[in-house]
DNA sequence: CCGAGCGTTGCCGAAAACGCAACGCTTCAT
DNA sequence: ATGAAGCGTTGCGTTTTCGGCAACGCTCGG
């Protein structure tokens, strides 16, 4: 597949992964002797050391980190021209890599990856589910095209390409007696106990804003990194979970658990942000799909 | 120096330039054979035929032009690269490389280069004097960080650093008649002969729109696309020619040879424009050379 | 109709990249 | 303290890639 040409790119871009010539080697499948002369031809080259070398492994220098970033920048655009001379060939191929917080994994990517399918066979997704912080390091390591993030603060080299405000959702089993009202308020979901996202997912952050101000205690009886834990805890007992809206699904019932939206006036709103790396030229499946995702979340609101 | 990570890309844009393998061989001290060779690799990685093939000689395909944009960008990134680690050591060097317009040939680049030199030993200039459409074609190939055109008009893969309006000047011999008056009008040049640049030099334009408007009519004795020409003609006779103001060196004598502000409410000026490639990221030097240029020109005024 | 110029191919030597085994070194646990 | 476990690195033989040489088939222009 890929062309030898960004082989060296590779080599050190392993090596700087793994923190280690050995272990970069295995994942490579050659020997730590034939990359590490590469390494070598390559500071040769450029006059210049990239790696500091440890007795645990290796470290990029800050020459190293500058080359770092031109490999990266260079096997992406690779990948386009790539994609590019493959749409001007007709066969409108190519993968879309993106990389999400995880509360969008549930419900909005299968379905909207589902829909651009059907207009778009041919181009595959590659779709990395982490925390806000991995997510924008995704966009600038040049792993991800596409990032989706709920909260996340504005950075000078990230440009958003879409921005939707989301309001909080209270999450309960099917069966809950709240989910026969249509519209709650939070003083509702709190005489039922509690199971919360934890402070590295996103929402968690307007639940404290909230708690901070008002009287109401909530009962915390479970706390979790895993939506998908949360959804499972509360379809087996009278336990509220919280979610923002683009992850919930909120009409129907699914696996027994549905949502509600939660109307407070304390209760703030965040923004929901699709961004790319500034200055990055996409390909051209991610441009549609990034199309595709703006219109389906303007839509939603 | 150069790596040979690059050295496809190398080969490529040689073909595409000389638009045969046999004389872009020849230029890379390789036999066709090997170059042919090269090529066919790399088209058969790509899954795409590059150049079409003709009993002439090669021609680039759609996906042959999109390889060598990249080629080029590629290229130029890496040079980049190369000065951005050695001004990390400290040595500050690189080569800034600039296509400018005729005009700027004669006194403006090695006044302001010499100048800049005195601050930044170690930085090596290119420059490549065109005509207008080869400035902005070299931007476009990488060849040259750096434009200065005098009435270009806009377009949207060029983003200009700077624009000074530039009226127009009269040149003359040291000893004519009109070297003695600080300020000219058009219609005591007019009683002259004159030499004058052709329209591919900046200024014909200017002037070619004062002459339809005017009932005066002028008398041309000499047309040339050569700078250097019509400044040598104009020393030996009473002649006179004209030029854009920083190419002319105003107050001074130079080789017998000075010029005046032509002041005429019929006389337009049009902006002498700096410019790069939109979205490129320059290397050091040009982009400090190029704060050096601004600030000349802008005090010029 | 022939010669000039072109891209292309088969074959062989040269050069670059790689694998293997071993060395010297630091670190950590026994 | 001391051996084991990693680590980067080196010498040397092997494999893969790349380039040179000569020749072929082709298209065009005189």
């Amino acid at each position: 597949m890929s062309l030898q040409y960004l082989r060296i790119f590779n080599y050190i871009d392993a090596i700087a992964r793994s923190g280690s010539i050995r272990k970069a080697a295995e994942a490579l499948f050659i020997t730590p002797s034939a990359l590490d002369r590469r390494l070598q031809d390559l500071e040769d080259d450029l006059g210049a050391v990239l790696f500091e070398r440890h007795a645990r492994g290796m470290r990029p220098t800050a020459a190293g980190e500058l080359f770092l970033k031109h490999a990266r920048h260079q096997r992406a655009d690779y990948e386009r021209l790539r994609t590019d001379i493959g749409h001007l060939q007709g066969l409108h191929r190519g993968t879309v890599n993106i990389a999400a917080s995880q509360a969008l994994a549930f419900s909005l990517f299968p379905d909207v990856i589902t829909q651009f399918r059907q207009g778009n066979p041919g181009i595959n997704f590659s779709v990395r589910i982490c925390d806000h912080t991995s997510v924008i390091q995704s966009l600038r390591d040049f792993e991800a095209d596409l990032g989706l993030v709920y909260n996340v603060q504005p950075s000078a080299d990230i440009s958003p390409l879409l921005e939707v405000e989301q309001r909080l959702c209270a999450v309960m089993a099917e069966s809950h007696p709240l989910a026969q009202q249509p519209d709650l308020r939070m003083r509702d979901c709190l005489r039922y106990p509690l199971a919360l996202p934890d402070v590295s997912l996103g929402g968690r952050m307007l639940l404290d804003a909230f708690f901070a101000r008002s009287s109401l205690s909530p009962n915390v009886v479970l706390e979790s990194n895993s939506f998908e834990m949360l959804r499972n805890f509360v379809r087996g007992n009278d336990a509220v979970s919280f979610q923002i809206q683009v992850g919930t699904a909120l009409a129907r019932v699914q696996d027994g658990v549905t949502a509600r939206h939660v109307d407070d006036r304390g209760l703030g709103s965040r923004p929901l942000t699709l961004a790319q790396l500034k200055g990055r030229h996409l390909p051209l499946p991610a441009m549609r799909f990034a199309q595709t995702l703006s219109e389906v979340l303007s839509e939603a609101e």
